[in-house]
DNA sequence: TCGGTTTTGTTCTCGCGTTCACAAGCGCCT
DNA sequence: AGGCGCTTGTGAACGCGAGAACAAAACCGA
């Protein structure tokens, strides 16, 4: 990944900084809570203020902010809009992602009407399914599409994100055929573990996990409570 | 390992053994891998076979058991049963876990419609909305029933765990009156930060968050490749 | 019965992420 | 103009998790 090159010598101002995992993850979170904070008429925050709207430590918010850049104001704190431009602008949401969403059952129609995506900056452009009987179907003011047209669609977009929403048996398949198109980044919510190549990326989302782990924790409890 | 707590003197052969986060993370992970190796057929499996099917290093698999007991046999692998017994009785899945699910917008239903839950011991008991417009209706086999009656449906059923799929406004406002009437694990799906007691649960999942990610290694790959 | 082979369970080391603590910097008030 | 208080940005310590490597154990075959 990169690390490897002799970034510090680079008087270069910009570029090349390489921000953590971790902290990566996080700055939608701040991203978010810049927004509300925006819409509530605040101006200006402390690393503290945000911290708390964020739900993390001080601390580890000033140093994620630190690897984007100088851009709070000592004694005073961060100006609101200013601030949120920048983690907007580092995340890429100030341009327009186009998405496609294949598997349109019950869990892909709530994520094609979820609004939470346009408003940050992803434009879902097509909505596929395998099953005939669902095409021409319009869900989300889109019609469904077979799967087969995903080439077209994708070259014709330019997208580079897709949405897998099917049951866990036909993941696999989807990801290859999206892989094939020239798709390089997928979010999974099958429950299968999909293998690309290296320069793809995948973030998989389980819901069944997340309970899983909540069970898991809830069973400690009450076990710990009983004996 | 075992840091503060003096269980170390401890002779009780189990409970107690402190699993790391990480690892918990995961298990419900090899759980699924080792129900599809057990549906293909497969009664004994190695580390590494396992691990390939889960997607992780085979030496983190073969720790990550370690935490559970010793449950493997040395120069033959892991019967798939059993170990899927042991796991699944671990994490909690083996007794049924009741569900409370509120918000019946898109996402709440493609939740209510998951069958990812039922089957791994997770029963959705209610469906609960404040859009009065929206009660009586049904869904997944389940009448919406208003907010208000969650009280009554938490002691009858002795739920644990409940789902948030609101709009994020009303999020926090939804986790107070659970955690009000007893529910200690929280899964919340909207996009906000939750404040909870010390002794409740919560994780998030936020669907555009993962996209947010995604894009930004995107525009990274991208960016690289263009200049 | 005994060596050889295989695979687990575990120890050790390394790197990342988190947190503390403080110096550097900025604005304000006198 | 100068000091004071406040907040950022960062250096350093610490703890956890990942992975490599090895020792311990079980089975197999002669």
């Amino acid at each position: 990944m990169e690390k490897t090159r002799a970034v510090t010598a680079r008087p270069s101002p910009e570029a090349a900084r390489d921000i953590p995992e971790a902290t990566v993850a996080r700055l939608p979170v701040y991203l978010r809570a810049l927004t509300t904070l925006s819409e509530q008429g605040t101006s200006t925050c402390s690393s503290e203020e945000l911290a708390g709207a964020a739900g993390v430590n001080s601390a580890k918010l000033r140093k994620d902010l630190s690897y984007l850049g100088s851009y709070g104001t000592r004694g005073v704190g961060y100006d609101v809009e200013y601030l949120r431009y920048q983690i907007a602008r580092e995340i890429g949401v100030t341009q327009d992602w186009p998405v496609v969403i294949v598997g349109i059952g019950n869990l892909g129609q709530a994520l094609a009407n979820y609004s939470g995506f346009r408003s940050r900056g992803f434009r879902v452009v097509a909505l596929l399914d395998a099953d005939e009987a669902r095409h021409d179907e319009v869900v989300a003011g889109l019609e469904v599409r077979p799967f087969s047209d995903l080439e077209q669609i994708v070259s014709d977009h330019a997208v580079a994100i897709g949405v897998i929403a099917t049951p866990a048996v036909a993941a696999q398949d989807v990801a290859d055929r999206m892989v094939a198109c020239g798709i390089t980044s997928i979010l999974n919510f099958a429950p299968s573990v999909l293998s690309v190549p290296e320069q793809v990326d995948v973030r998989k989302v389980d819901l069944s996990i997340e309970l899983q782990i909540l069970a898991y924790h809830e069973q400690r409890k009450t076990q710990g409570a009983a004996s």
